[in-house]
DNA sequence: GTTCTACATGAACACCGTTCAGGTCTATCG
DNA sequence: CGATAGACCTGAACGGTGTTCATGTAGAAC
């Protein structure tokens, strides 16, 4: 029953789509693959650099974007690839959010988003700005999305209502509720559009159908 | 040396800015105070809900933005002083973003986004929708920016030369020069006047000035 | 001066990541 | 076929972690 490094990281995969990523432990690893601890440090020198292992793997295809399309869909394209990439697996936004990984599936997402926002007319200088601001946006919004999804798996959500003050703020509370109203999706395509208009208003471009 | 519930808290406040988040320990902290590890339990059920205070107290006074200004300018100011509250402690953005805390400073900062929004003249259905838009951004954007911090401060930066591929990618490289060129807050404005441009875009008013 | 509450102790429990000296299997090569 | 070498694993330990709980103590209130 020897292991290969693929092994471990498939294992730690499978774990924490299961099990979530605060039950993911070298030791409950370790036994899943009928192993002892120690074991995992022949094929990983210590647990982030497992972690690292697995962001990068998360980011495997992100990049795939069809160069064909005009500079704003792709970079919609590529938002919504990055928050299914985050989404296939329970807590996946924070495994990839702390690392700062040099491989080459990350690396071409950046990479892939600075040359749509070239493509889409932008200034170099002004290119990874943009490109970043976006999937810095993609991040935020599906950190919290997998936060409450965590609550909501713990069964700790109860209810949740948010007990404004009606009088100082009479038009929150209807916000609030066309807010809950809407799907995470939507919520994030609401979210991308905003900053590819932005973007396009700077450009001077008129936006075409940046949905996906 | 008795404590109160906000000894223990200003005393977890100034352990998070000297040692970081993960050095931020029951043990360390209660033998700083000059105490044993389970007297804190008394004043904070588990160290989650210590979390939940600190993320609640760095929530203070952000949401204290002039209400007389145009609900852009004060939306670019929210933004501001949500980064400026982050960014004032060690790890600040990690400990906010793991929570979900129902307290007044961190439900006010959502409340005083989505006025703003209405008051720029977006209608009542979109409104929370870009507020959070926005806030999202900003966390994505402190979470990253200090977790680079914490890998200069641990010395592991290595100049990150990003070695892109200069054939397949012949404008990545420049994008990414001037992205490296220009300092955090800098990159930080670029996104906010993105995403307000965006928004502005929207409602179809002309953007004043939204730099703060 | 006793009772009550607010707070602290000290020891334990069940985990955690990591190290290290020493084993064992397996493939390769003479 | 037997020896050598590298890949992989064991078993035990080290120094941490959050948390619980029965038992204490000090000061304020009656």
């Amino acid at each position: 029953m020897r292991l290969h490094r693929s092994d471990v990281l498939a294992g730690a995969m499978a774990m924490l789509e299961t099990d979530g990523l605060d039950k993911l432990t070298m030791r409950r690893l370790a036994g899943v693959l009928g192993v002892q601890p120690s074991a995992l440090y022949w094929h990983f020198a210590h647990k982030q650099a497992l972690l690292d292992a697995m962001s990068e793997r998360l980011m495997e295809g992100v990049g795939d974007v069809d160069p064909d399309r005009p500079g704003l869909d792709r970079l919609a394209e590529l938002a919504w690839r990055l928050r299914a990439a985050l989404m296939s697996h329970r807590d996946g936004a924070r495994v990839v959010s702390g690392t700062y990984v040099r491989e080459p599936n990350t690396l071409r997402v950046g990479q892939v988003a600075i040359r749509a926002v070239i493509a889409a007319g932008a200034p170099r200088e002004e290119a990874a700005l943009a490109a970043f601001a976006l999937l810095h946006f993609v991040f935020g919004h599906t950190i919290e999305e997998q936060a409450r999804d965590e609550l909501v798996a713990r069964g700790v959500w109860e209810e949740h209502t948010v007990d404004i003050d009606a009088r100082e703020y009479p038009d929150v509370g209807p916000a609030l509720d066309a807010l809950t109203a809407t799907d995470s999706a939507a919520r994030f395509r609401y979210g991308v559009r905003l900053i590819l208009d932005g973007l396009a208003a700077r450009i001077g471009t008129t936006t075409g159908a940046t949905g996906v």
